[in-house]
RNA sequence: GCUGAGGUGGCGGAGCGGUCAAACGCACGAGACUGUAAAUCUCGCGUCCGAAAGGGCUACUCAGGUUCGAAUCCUGACCUCAGCA
């Protein structure tokens, strides 16, 4: 059986989902209410950041993370395996990956390892609706037996996550269905033999989703369908697909045709941030086609064309910023640069992803 | 009217004899951004030819002059600002 539903504390939510990303329990430049607005469905939020900057305490006091933002919609928590690679392999912040898990130093003195174990334990704290387990990021640059490597870790570290996953649970009572889900990570990069074999493991050890990991960009920014046709085709028909960090409105499309269901990207809103907005080649809601090949352009609202444009950036939109405001107000504010041009753009950028998912929904039903 | 300071690209502002089509900033234009240590970063920005490398032309208020060579030195004109009448 296919999945039709996320299941969430606060009500089922209809597939395809996106969740934009709120690592560190914000959406950045926008608040909870702003964020309903939208009608965006749910958030990702981030171990590896909160587990630093917030802890354990609060969201002991507070009962969750959704709680402590007062946020009503899914919560999907991402286990920082992401972070590991951007944060250590960048060399931004000295550490390594030991099998162990991952090993670094926020400062000279301090030292912290995330383990697999660890990364549970933390998301179970978070009270999120779908923990994700620690993997090990394969680089994009990996050769073959780099890629393995970062493979079998990712594999041993999914089992480990599964134990202590169902240890926790035992511990706290949870039924089958008070559990969140939990979802595995596939590695491999772009060999198709890796993803396949690593899929399958994931599917051995048994979760309720698996997750498109690693970087799907290829050096021509081309995105790599292969690895996510080989991930569908070898995962059950009743788990989640996720394409984790998915992507451009046509990637997230594409995938959806694969069977992929659970999305999340930091696009639309650091895009928003930078000045890019997403617009729907549409003069109304109705109109907008997503299997049309141009079914959006950027636009760019800080240009010198549009400082007397009393127009708003979409017709078809019914965001805040494009039923209220016009194209010179928005320019007005990048131009400023007043924090309410980056909040306005994020509120449209997010519609537009949330847009994206009402019409999914319907050509999937 | 007198005295002093000054006039540089769309703007602010460096430069004060050659390495200057002119630092830096702003503005403007183009591009990037994919499980967020990005409200960030990159590039262009006199004009013409060229895909590029590169080359041509016109330029630092205007008019003369000195010099192999001037945005830079000299003379004059015009204008601006400050102080005094």
């Amino acid at each position: 059986m296919t999945k039709k539903f996320f299941k969430s504390k606060n009500g089922n939510i209809s597939l395809p989902i996106f969740f934009p990303d709120a690592t560190r329990a914000v959406v950045r430049s926008i608040d909870t209410s702003d964020l309903e607005e939208t009608k965006t469905q749910g958030i990702l939020v981030n171990t590896f950041h909160l587990w630093q900057e917030l802890g354990g305490d609060v969201l002991k006091k507070f009962g969750g993370i959704g709680k402590f933002m007062d946020f009503k919609g899914g919560i999907i928590s991402d286990s920082g395996g992401f972070q590991v690679m951007s944060v250590i392999k960048s060399g931004n912040v000295k550490g390594k990956i030991t099998d162990e898990g991952a090993v670094f130093h926020p400062t000279k003195k301090t030292k912290k390892i995330l383990t697999p174990e660890k990364s549970i334990e933390f998301q179970i704290k978070l009270e999120s609706d779908m923990v994700v387990v620690l993997d090990d990021f394969t680089d994009p640059k990996s050769n073959y037996d780099e890629a393995k490597v970062s493979v079998e870790r990712t594999i041993s570290w999914a089992r480990r996550s599964k134990d202590e996953f169902l240890k926790i649970c035992d511990r706290k009572g949870l039924g089958k269905n008070e559990r969140p889900y939990i979802l595995g990570v596939t590695q491999g990069g772009k060999y198709q033999d890796l993803r396949e074999y690593c899929t399958k493991e994931l599917v051995k050890i048994g979760f309720d989703g698996l997750g498109y990991g690693g970087w799907p960009i290829d050096e021509k920014g081309d995105f790599d369908f292969e690895s996510a046709k080989t991930i569908a085709n070898n995962t059950p028909e009743d788990y989640f697909l996720y394409g984790l960090g998915v992507g451009k409105p046509e990637e997230i499309v594409k995938c959806n045709e694969l069977g992929f269901n659970v999305f999340d990207c930091v696009l639309p809103t650091r895009d928003a941030r930078h000045g890019r907005l997403y617009v729907y080649d549409a003069i109304s809601m109705e109109e907008i086609d997503v299997h049309n090949p141009n079914f959006y352009k950027f636009y760019s609202p800080d240009k010198e064309r549009y400082f007397k444009d009393d127009s708003p950036v979409s017709d078809a939109c019914d965001c805040l910023l494009c039923k209220r405001y016009s194209k010179a107000y928005l320019a007005h504010l990048f131009r400023i640069g007043d924090f309410t041009a980056g909040r306005l753009a994020t509120i449209h950028n997010l519609r537009f992803y949330s847009i994206l998912m009402e019409k999914l929904r319907l050509t999937n039903s």
